[in-house]
DNA sequence: CAAAAAATAGTACATCTGTACTATTTTTAA
DNA sequence: TTAAAAATAGTACAGATGTACTATTTTTTG
């Protein structure tokens, strides 16, 4: 990729991120660049390209953030490591979450890519969760759809974290990440066997010591 | 309150739940009302006063909403019948919760009103937990921060899921929030004991007969 | 009824935005 | 070295938006 092209991307993601994507003109990228508008469309034919770019680097650096997972016995472990990886991921492209619901309104390429995501997710998880069960570190169903609804609960925190930080008023900080990655997380444990409660705070201390 | 400043409210209401906040102009209400825009502009001085005024239309709302609750014995059953009317108002004024990042970023008023509604709410839920684990409906903290945190996550849950179901392209009617009501409310079954447990199936199947 | 107040209409303005278009400069390739 | 391609700058445009302002009409009040 052209280095303009590069640089249009670094500049505007920081600039979505600290002033919201509607704040940010295309103006606002080029000034702050010290280089003309006519420049800046001249590799941005349209303002979403820049959006959809972020996007789909958002996407590629979660799929490479997942090859770098190491598989244990536990399925607990696994999924621990997932959602830290996630929300590091989702934290370096936050404007987008903020702005999720104008992005996909808006967008018909995020949109459908959005949509097939959603669904191979929660396959992803429906299999999570039956391994867990199989492995004895997660208790089985009592409700109906009791775990089809953690499933959705899941992404409804995943996908609004961000957002609910900044209506808070939050700064935005690897702190404040931290204790919002323990928020979520123990959203599992009571759904965990003994087992899994034992495994869960294992992992969990291992992980104050290794961060 | 004036006729015409009612109709203002009801027709701006509409617009903004079916279209969100920003593809509704000042225009786009006086036309659909056929009135002028210099009509309109002499009720509301700001388009942000509109906006105001659906904010605190909500919050009484919801304040009329909370007298009408039915004390019982089970603080569970206080709590469950408190989600719903919540629920239900919230549905009414949705666009507000769809655009809650842009309107407390851009309106200090609701901003403020907000973050002291947080703290209040904040309290009440750690006195409603407290009084469900006197009354043996939930059990005792294990984690750290446990109660706090299952406050927090059912902040961004009341929060967002509006939002979430625009991001998954869900239409909105009485159904949908009828099974996200059920989704939301399933939060709290894992943190209850045996005789919280039988009450709140009690409960799920009492409602489920009453409408 | 007449004066005052309230409500309504219409217009104008300044600003912002994405983007299309042209001209010029710089880089690449043959 | 020279023609072609890529990159950059600058300008212009059309549309939308909130709001300020004035003039007119309607309603209220004494």
């Amino acid at each position: 990729m052209n280095k303009t092209k590069k640089r249009i991307l670094e500049v505007s993601l920081e600039l979505f991120n600290a002033n919201g994507i509607s704040n940010v003109s295309l103006r606002t990228i080029s000034d702050k660049m010290g280089i003309s508008i006519g420049n800046l469309t001249y590799h941005f034919k349209k303002r979403d390209e820049i959006i959809e770019a972020h996007y789909f680097q958002l996407v590629e650096d979660y799929e490479t953030s997942m090859t770098k997972i190491k598989f244990a016995d536990s399925t607990l472990m696994v999924l621990l490591q997932m959602s830290y990886l996630l929300m590091r991921d989702i934290y370096r492209y936050r404007f987008i979450l903020v702005d999720l619901v104008h992005i996909l309104q808006e967008d018909t390429i995020i949109r459908e890519h959005y949509i097939e995501l959603s669904k191979s997710r929660e396959q992803q998880f429906d299999e999570i969760f039956k391994s867990l069960i199989e492995q004895g570190e997660m208790r089985k169903e009592i409700l109906d759809n009791e775990y089809k609804f953690f499933f959705l609960r899941l992404k409804i925190l995943a996908d609004f974290w961000i957002s609910s930080l900044r209506v808070e008023n939050r700064p935005l900080n690897e702190d404040v990440i931290s204790e919002y990655e323990e928020i979520i997380i123990q959203s599992f444990f009571p759904y965990l066997t003994d087992q899994g409660r034992k495994n869960y705070l294992l992992i969990r201390n291992k992980k104050l010591v290794s961060h």
